[in-house]
DNA sequence: TGCCTTATGTGCGTTAGCGCACATACTTAA
DNA sequence: TTAAGTATGTGCGCTAACGCACATAAGGCA
């Protein structure tokens, strides 16, 4: 267990001023996050809403012919299940955890409590919900427009945003499931990208050896991204 | 100019309680919405939010090297300007009228005003910002996964259902500026629909002959939209 | 040690959509 | 009535990604 206090564990938590804090706390519940843990399958209304610290969580919209694609991620910068407090409760969407992890949890219906106190945690939350908005409307376009190659690298670039090392633990058969795309494409994006030395993979194990080069191989889409979560959620710890 | 009471030319006016809307009414502006006018611009301030009665607008976003795709669609069963209170004030796309009406206009500071009450009129559009959100995730997947025929069905009807009419003024040219593909596939998937009969057109009018047809034709994304829109967004006239 | 499972690499024919060039047809305005 | 402009139709070579089949290699476990 991670002995971090739990307010710098997730940017979300650290925003939240003092007294919000301690109001919450004593809800706030530790989970594990194994890998492939699903958090919220569509069209079900959701119990809790997540906190990831070092996992991460995939927002994935599966199709009827069973294929799927990525909407987002969401790690230690946000929180899984906005639809609590926008008013749905549920989406079509499901929230899988991606890369093994721990995170916190809070009863959906306490959470919304505070939520409709319009104070600076719903303002928090909907200005995360602008920015992960913003995520899905760049994966709309990077699925239009941009290369599997381009997108492989946004997607690595995002999901090392979100966790604390430069490696990560996902095979390419799962990365295939995220983009929506073959396994064998991943394949050779992923060699691509290791013969230019951005990247080393073996067996699941895939580490980053040079960030700006990634940087210059992937689209716009990433920087877009990235240039709206720095706006709309600046780090800065709330007193 | 339309000589139906103002509220109902929107579903969003007609769903709030009389009370906020005595007060929102004094600020309603009229406005016509000529094919091509841009409402606002990529990280401008947003000096409005729109709610289109007979126009329709696109959510575009541009890239780079000039070409498009659209985020999501907004008629007279939106408002254009969310991020006026998700907090962002500005987003990373365009808001475009695709097909030309009339609609109403509120200066961003006074509905600001009226969403922090956190009433009736906040949760609303809370609701609405949670459909829009799943036509955004179902475009991604939509544009990841399916035909462009499909795809072109499921835009013919997205925009019919915001629509009075079964026509649609609208050039091939324009369409494939919002799918994000080129003229001349548009040209193809429309000979295709037309000769299946399910559509008539000529020199940018589409009339739709046989809506269930299309629907057969596009892919289960439209419907995904269509319930979610549904179920969130229930019409009826709010007292 | 050796076998089995899982992960990655490779080849090959197919297809959807692209970019470009140009043909055709309808509409408007001089 | 004619010319110019706009919208749509068509052909062709090209490429990215697909589906499938199978090869190789690296752990894990008996």
């Amino acid at each position: 267990m991670n002995i971090e206090p739990i307010k710098v564990q997730n940017h979300l938590f650290s925003s939240i001023p003092t007294i919000e804090w301690e109001r919450l706390l004593p809800h706030i519940e530790a989970i594990e996050l194994p890998l492939g843990k699903v958090l919220y399958e569509p069209n079900f209304k959701m119990s809790h809403v997540y906190f990831p610290s070092t996992a991460i969580v995939s927002l994935l919209y599966e199709l009827e012919d069973g294929s799927s694609a990525e909407i987002a991620i969401v790690g230690n910068e946000g929180i899984v299940g906005i639809a609590i407090f926008m008013g749905g409760e549920s989406t079509s969407s499901r929230a899988v955890v991606q890369s093994a992890g721990s995170g916190y949890r809070i009863k959906s219906s306490i959470f919304l409590e505070e939520f409709n106190r319009a104070g600076p945690v719903m303002h928090l939350l909907l200005r995360y919900t602008q920015a992960l908005i913003t995520q899905m409307t760049q994966t709309a376009v990077c699925n239009r427009h941009h290369t599997l190659d381009q997108q492989f690298c946004r997607w690595l670039l995002l999901s090392l945003d979100r966790l604390p090392s430069n490696e990560l633990v996902m095979t390419q058969e799962l990365i295939s499931n995220m983009l929506g795309v073959r396994r064998e494409g991943v394949t050779e994006a992923a060699l691509k990208v290791q013969k230019a030395g951005l990247i080393k993979y073996a067996r699941g194990h895939i580490s980053i050896l040079d960030r700006k080069g990634l940087e210059k191989r992937t689209c716009e889409c990433y920087e877009v991204v990235k240039l709206e979560y720095d706006r709309l959620l600046p780090e800065k710890l709330a007193v």
